[in-house]
DNA sequence: GTGGTTGCAAACCCTTTGCACGGCA
DNA sequence: TGCCGTGCAAAGGGTTTGCAACCAC
């Protein structure tokens, strides 16, 4: 996932979110990181070309890509927060020998879901979306 | 999901676990409570009758119990942990208005997603669990 | 008896908040 | 220019830790 800096640009400027410096890496951090970072990871890897950004503006930036639909937090078990660029419906591998979580699109999972719960309702609640968590170990190397 | 304090008490002893009254409030507390429980919500509710357990406490039997596989974690996109008592395969529900987790047992949908992955591997990952999030909202009342 | 558990309180760490300054539209 | 966004530092809150006292086995 590689945007282009103007296309990440554009993502902010149709949100009506003001094109920040700050706004701009952090967005970037996120799409070239192959993982799903946490607010340290972003923090770190924007200091390099960004030193003097701080920690609270980071934290401010990701709510608000949250609340415009740019990022996503990621469920997990631990107690820090991650942060993901994938927008369309996507399922997370987590790797119980270590802290990896990989996307794992598939949409014939997703066809076979949204049929089954189609055919299936659950009485009393209504289904926006469906995540597989799927929680196992990568081959070792 | 009810147990007996003498049920409650075999799980402990049996993976070998010494038996103390906090570790036996703490479980039943979890067994008791019909959502995923914080770690709040379960020393409130063991202070009715034992108004002296520690926070701390109740974190470090948490863990052990975590580590002994007599509750699990509930991975959730907030920075509180919630714990479930409930073993065996099931999924959640997450209402998107409110904060409530709701157990999903579906045993069909359990045969289902294990022929899905049966015929579908993953390369290089070998799945132990597969859970699904239910997202969406509790019908209004 | 004795090693695992608990209570307590302080430390920790991630995250949030308040406010004055700064910079995008 | 006006107002949103940022930097900074302090506060916040859930969780962890260290250690002495305790108690289940």
């Amino acid at each position: 996932m590689n945007f282009s800096i103007e296309e990440i640009r554009n993502k902010l400027s149709e949100k009506g979110l003001k094109v920040t410096p700050q706004r701009l890496a952090i967005l970037d951090a996120i799409y070239r990181s192959g993982d799903h970072p946490t607010a340290e990871n972003i923090i770190e890897y924007i200091r390099h070309r960004n030193p003097n950004i701080a920690a609270g503006t980071v934290y401010k930036v990701l709510e608000t890509l949250i609340e415009n639909k740019l990022v996503k937090k990621v469920y997990t078990d631990k107690d820090v927060m991650r942060y993901d660029g994938i927008l369309e419906n996507h399922h997370h591998l987590y790797c119980t020998d270590s802290d990896i979580i990989k996307d794992y699109i598939d949409e014939e999972l997703d066809d076979l879901l949204r049929d089954y719960f189609k055919n299936h309702k659950i009485k009393g609640f209504n289904i926006n979306e469906v995540v597989v968590q799927l929680k196992g170990s990568f081959d070792k190397p």
